[in-house]
DNA sequence: ATCTATAACTTGCATTTTGCAATTTAAATG
DNA sequence: CATTTAAATTGCAAAATGCAAGTTATAGAT
């Protein structure tokens, strides 16, 4: 918890001393969206920097929101994936989305994904 | 839209190059929960700064997310209250503070608000 | 008239975070 | 061996935040 001597019990606060900011939830989009690796999220198009990549990759581990596993003998060769706790995130993010489509011009989604997986996360 | 050069269409990055930070949420928030004047925001127990509490009002307003309207002659004293815009952000809290809710422990809302105004608004 | 209190900022400056680009690291491949 | 690739790390400048003091414009008291 940020700031422990100016604790607040508001969860809205809490939750946002968290993810409240906004590399953190676009790397949360990215996820939902079925990346897993590095360099998938250095292609998204808002261009994450690396250090802000590694920084946050390495806070959401660590809240338990993702955790990664090896995909390669190379041994820092990781993907990430969403846990539990991290997908319970689904309805902020999808709520965050609707609100621009409603609202932002010029946003759309594109590339329907199937049902099932994901199948509460947000799409864009 | 920040980074103009850097355009995405992706509907939550667009909201959250509008709405995406910490402080800006926190004061969305205090809105919901009725709160009009400076001094009320600043008596939050996040503990905003004046300057990040002023030009936060003053980013909102410009959104079109809230409206100030004077509550004395005192020509500096407004109040401010949100938009139609502002309010269809309600969802988006909504959801941030049900996530706290459920994964954050110590946190709670006090003060049922009755039905009616704010009634999809977050409770904190 | 002056002085004090109040509310809403603004300002100055230190600290932290972000952004950019280069560099490093550890592996696979030719 | 050298080169390529992927995932960082590093160095540094720019931007944002945080803290505290200062300013401004009014109301109210003297």
């Amino acid at each position: 918890m940020q700031g422990s001597d100016r604790r607040s019990n508001c969860p809205i606060a809490c939750t946002l001393d968290l993810i409240g900011d906004r590399w953190t939830l676009l790397v949360l989009r990215d996820l939902f969206l079925g990346k897993t690796r590095y360099d998938e999220f250095l292609g998204s198009s808002e261009g994450i920097s690396t250090n802000i990549l590694a920084d946050r990759l390495r806070r959401l581990e660590t809240m338990g929101m993702i955790e990664k596993t090896p995909y390669s003998s190379h041994r820092r060769r990781m993907q990430y994936s969403l846990t539990e706790r991290g997908r319970s995130l689904g309805p902020v993010l999808r709520a965050i989305r609707d609100w621009g489509l409603d609202n932002v011009s010029g946003t759309e989604t594109f590339r329907q994904r199937p049902p099932g997986r994901n199948e509460r996360g947000p799409q864009a």
